[in-house]
Order: structure tokens, then sequence, then C-alpha cells
DNA sequence: CCACACTCTGACACCGGTGTCATAATGTGG
DNA sequence: CCACATTATGACACCGGTGTCAGAGTGTGG
């Protein structure tokens, strides 16, 4: 099978190769009959333009890549929703490139990464998007960039987070408020800034209900499934036991729950439950878990949606936003049995 | 900031285009002085090749397509997983293309999909690895494509499945050889070919057992927890009620699970319940959901690796392989109480 | 009828690499 | 020392589009 390149349509046609062109790109100064004929030549030879060569004219891949190292499989599903959504707005595709944050190998990778695919831009997901050193390269290969859940401030780069700080500390006022005053804390991962500020809010929420610390009742998690049933081990074998727990993201309140049911607990009755996220698995559960909510898709979307704006047009000026986080309230919390 | 060509550097080394390109490339016929010389300026212009360039010349972009309408995120995940080891191991990337089985935009949405991004080849995930009329389209485009998990067969494409029906044919008998006579079953969604490979074995294991198959039994769910939910209602809603449950993949299981424990039955002590994909969630919930777990990274790898290699040199031959599905036993299955 | 604006079209360079081939430089055996 | 093979290098066309600009054709107002 030959192959059909503008030319052939250009010759077939009797036209030049740019007014195949600009039949092409919707281009004005095109004589109707003109167009008719190209188009009509396309068809027939069932032309498809080749989007690489299209590039390097225009200097544009039209890929936006996705950068990741999280262990939560939904986190990264709806980051990849909320980025092919604004990306196939814009007629753009969006390139996965999941790697880790940790090792000398990073720079090295997305290096590796741009000899390998052209990307227009990069979406940077936690905890990328708080790494200064990968910030600091993007911007001296001048590739664009998007920051998507990132505690640095930097005024010079796209920017789109929820506020975890805040609903760390509404789950936490709500445990209060139910009537619970020894609420242990699971961790998350070290990397990533919304471990420290979801343990902020945590504490803060202790702090103004007058409720004292007790670094005693705080597991070091990493956000894995894993890491949470390790924590809540030592959770459940502290004595006294403490009355609720509020894990730093939902995978860790499922092991917290999953341990508790075994050991025969009442989930909220003798121990109530709290997470973050509002994975699916929050509510695939029985009791559903108590949780907070955050504009994943959203985010990204807006992110990406920024980005590309910012590929199209450098004046663009740059976007920086904070969306809310909801708390969700299910079966897993409630008053503590007295 | 000047951009680094392919020319910037020639004229800096005083060397020709092509030498570069030669350096760039490993390619042999340098003398060492010259290579060191190239390499060096590399470094002094911080010198990134353009891979769109490469890619025209080539007529090559290094980049694999994913195509997926799956509602499992698990088995996205797991998708997208295997086929980034293979992608990156031959120095390739994945781009990710959802969307959605039904309606006449198919052919058109992957149409514009080409058009807007030149892909070597595409790994078609369950349900479009059974669709014939797309793999028609990609055969008269002349694009490379292999199948994963694909009924279909067809000596001329690659394809990568495990034994659906076999697997849901050991769980079925599992739950038989522990007593269980009264086995209802949840069926996934109508347009993935291994629904009906699922209900196969699962009708095959009873007639092997001697047990009636009793269609009373049987949902129609489509895979999603949400449909689980609605099928297990059906079914727990039933007099006698069955003593065990097989449904189509875990998520429905898993919606079983969670009806069953909000109405007080105790599993697997009242109620068997087995799943199918040894997804996440399986031993994420208490009880740990017995079984069948698929290497779906693996047969992704194979088929994508073996799909380069099919990019890489036509001559290589159709690679087609049958992976073994394995059964998992986990508390959400035991005897049926007397 | 002329000057001028505007529409339509094509020639040609260019994007940044790779492939082919000719040629210069070097090595090797008789 | 010569014939010949081998290594090293560059000139140039080419991949398949897009941007620039010149020029032909058409319309409009004075």
């Amino acid at each position: 099978m030959k192959k059909v390149t503008i030319n052939s349509v250009a010759t077939y046609a009797g036209v030049s190769k740019k007014t195949v062109s600009r039949v092409l790109n919707n281009e004005p100064n095109v004589s109707p009959a003109t167009r008719e004929k190209v188009l009509k030549v396309f068809k027939e030879l069932d032309y498809t333009p080749n989007p690489i060569a299209r590039g390097l004219a225009r200097n544009r891949s039209f890929i936006i890549g996705c950068l990741y190292d999280n262990p939560s499989k939904s986190y990264i599903t709806r980051v990849q929703s909320g980025a092919l959504e604004a990306c196939h707005k814009h007629n753009y595709n969006l390139l996965i490139h999941p790697c880790e944050l940790r090792g000398d190998a990073l720079i090295e990778n997305i290096e590796h990464l741009l000899t390998t695919s052209r990307l227009d831009g990069m979406v940077l997901t936690p905890p990328f998007s708080d790494s200064e050193e990968l910030i600091a390269f993007l911007k001296k290969k001048n590739i664009h960039f998007a920051r998507v859940a990132s505690a640095i401030d930097d005024a010079e780069s796209i920017s789109v987070r929820s506020n975890d700080e805040q609903g760390a500390y509404e789950i936490t006022e709500h445990l209060i408020n139910l009537g619970h005053t020894s609420i242990a804390f699971i961790k998350g991962h070290p990397d990533h800034s919304a471990t420290e500020q979801r343990f902020n809010g945590y504490q803060r929420a202790l702090r103004e209900h007058n409720i004292a610390f007790n670094p005693q009742l705080v597991a070091e998690g990493n956000f894995s499934y894993h890491s949470g049933a390790d924590s809540a081990k030592a959770i459940l074998d502290l004595n006294p036991r403490p009355s609720a727990v509020f894990a730093s993201n939902d995978y860790m309140a499922a092991a917290v729950l999953k341990l508790a049911t075994q050991r025969q607990l009442k989930v909220p009755e003798d121990i109530s439950i709290a997470g973050f996220d509002n994975a699916p698995i929050a509510r695939h559960i029985w009791p559903g878990l108590t949780t907070i909510a955050q504009p994943v898709e959203e985010m990204t979307r807006q992110a990406v949606e920024q980005l590309i704006l910012q590929i199209s047009d450098e004046q663009t000026p740059v976007y920086q936003a904070t969306l809310e986080a909801k708390l969700i309230t299910r079966e897993s919390t409630a008053k503590p049995r007295c």
C-alpha cells in the first residue's frame, strides 16, 4: 500500500501542497471549489495527515506528559481522568510516566523521557509537584509545567491545589464534636507535602478544642494499605485504646477497619475510623468510611487546561487556585461508647 | 535562549551534521577523538535531540497507544503498568486513550486520535480487543496492534489472553467441593467476552458435578460495584437463599459482601462469596475474597513487547499466548452451614 | 478605464533530524 | 611500493508538513 502524503494529494488534486495544507487547517483564502475538490481527494485517497511532520513544522507535539509516583491507584486514575478531559478538549493527548522521586536518577529519567518524546508540557502530581530540583530542571529546559497539589509557593508556575490542612482540621473536629478526645492519627508518606498538612490540620483541631496532643497516638504510615495495617496494629494494641482513628488516607483507614473487624471490634461502636481522599474503597466497604473528598479530577483538569493555554500563548497569566475539600460523613464514625 | 539543534552542535564542533548524528546514535565508524569532541559539545551546549524530527526522518513516533473502556480502575492501572514496563524497556512511551466502545463515534474517535498523534502501535484491552470493527479499521489503516484478553480468533494479529473459562470453572468447583449446591452467579458487562467465558466456566463446573443449572440464580451485572449492589439485593432476597455467590469480578463480590454484612449475615458462615480478578479490594476487606488471579500486567507486558517487536521487524511471527489464571483462597468461602 | 485593495494560489525555504552515496584517509598483504 | 579493503567523514536529498512572500486574478471606487 502506497503511503498517502500531502504531496500525493496535491498532485492528484492538481493543486499545490500549500493549498492542501490550507484546506487541512481550515485556513481562509481557499475558494469553495478548490476546497471541495481537495476534500474529495482526501476521502478518495483516505488521507491522514502525519502529526509528526506537522509537529516538526510547528514545533509542537500536542502531547502532555503526566508524572506521578503515587501508591494510590484510584488517585492516579482520577488524575488521569481530569488530565485527559482537558487534553481532549484542546486536541492534545496524554502520555503517562510514572517514576520514582527518590534517587539521583530522577532528572536523568526525565531527561531521557524528553529525548524519546517531545512533550509540550508536563503535569506534576505529588510528590513531584513539590520537588524543587525537578522544577528547577524544567525551568532551565524551558519546559512548561503545571503543579497539582503542590505546597511550594512559586508565583511563576501554574498551581492548583486543595486545602488539605483545612480538610484534616474539619474531619478531626467532626470526631471531636462527636465526643472523641483520644484520637489516633496515621501519617502519610514523608515525601508528600499532604502528609505534613494533614498532620497540621489534625493538631490544630486538637489545639483549638483544648485537647492535648499525644505523640503516642501518632503512627507513621506511607499511604499504602500495608503501612496502614502496621499502624493499625500499633494503635489497636495501645492501652487504653483510642476511641477514634484518623488515617491520612482511605487505604490506611480501610486497613484499620479490617484489623478492627478481625479483632471483633465493632465499628463505629467500639472505635470510630476516618480516612481522607474519598477513594472508591471508602464506599465499597462496610461500614462506609467518613472521609474528605478532594476534587482531584477538577484540580488536574484545571492544571492541564491552564498548561495548554500557557503553551499556546506565553502571555497567559500564571494561574494559581485552591479548591475546597469536603467532609463526607458515612457510617464509620459515631459517638464513642461511654 | 537560543535553541540548540544538531546544526549548532555540528558548527560548534567543526564537523558535519551527519557525524553528530552518528555520535548521537552510537553508530560505528566515528573516530574516538571525533566522538569525544562531539560528546563534549553536547554537554557544553546542553543539547537535547528533537524526538519529533527524529521521528519524521525514521517514520516512527516511539509511542504506543493504550485503548480502554473499563469500569475497573485497578484493571486499568495494571494494564498500564504492564504496558509501561514493555515500553520503557524498548525506549517507547505510552499514550493512554480511554474511550467508549458503543456509538458510531468509535472509529471517528480513533481516526481523530491518529490525526493528532502518530502512534506506532496500539494495545487493545477489553472490550476493544473484541471489536471486529475496530480491528478491521486498524488493519485497513496498517496500524500495528496487539489484543489483550480477546476472545476473537485471528491468526494475523498478536493476542495474549488468560483462560477465563477455566478460572471460572475452578472457582465454581472450589465452592462445589466445599459442599455448596446452590451457587448464585453475577454476570459481567455484556460487551466483554470475559462475561460469557466466565459464565460458561460456571455452567460447565455445575454440569460436570451434576448440579442442575438454575437460571433464577443468575443476576445480570456489568462489572461495576453499583451493578453488583443491585444484583446482591436480588440474590439475597431469594428464598431459599443460595449458600454461595460467585460474582464475575471482585467489585461486584465486594458489593455482595457489603450488603450481606449490612443484613447481619456472616460471611462465610451464612453465605460464601467468591470474586474474580484479584483486585486490591479483594484483600483490603474483611473477610478477604476468594478469587481468581489473572496475570494482567504480564499479559499486557507480553502483548506490548510483541507489538514493539513487530513494529521493528515486520517479519516477526505473530505471537499468541494463553496464560494461566490462579485460584486464590481467602476467608470469604467456606463449608455451608448445614 | 485606471488605481488600488483584496482573494486565491503556488514556489520555495525551513523545521531538525536520518539515509545514501561519494570520497578522503588509513591500514594491510604481497 | 602498489593494489585493494576498510574506516572516517561530509554533501545532499529526503521525511511530510508549515510559514513567508510574490504574483496572478478579481472586484471596487473615482
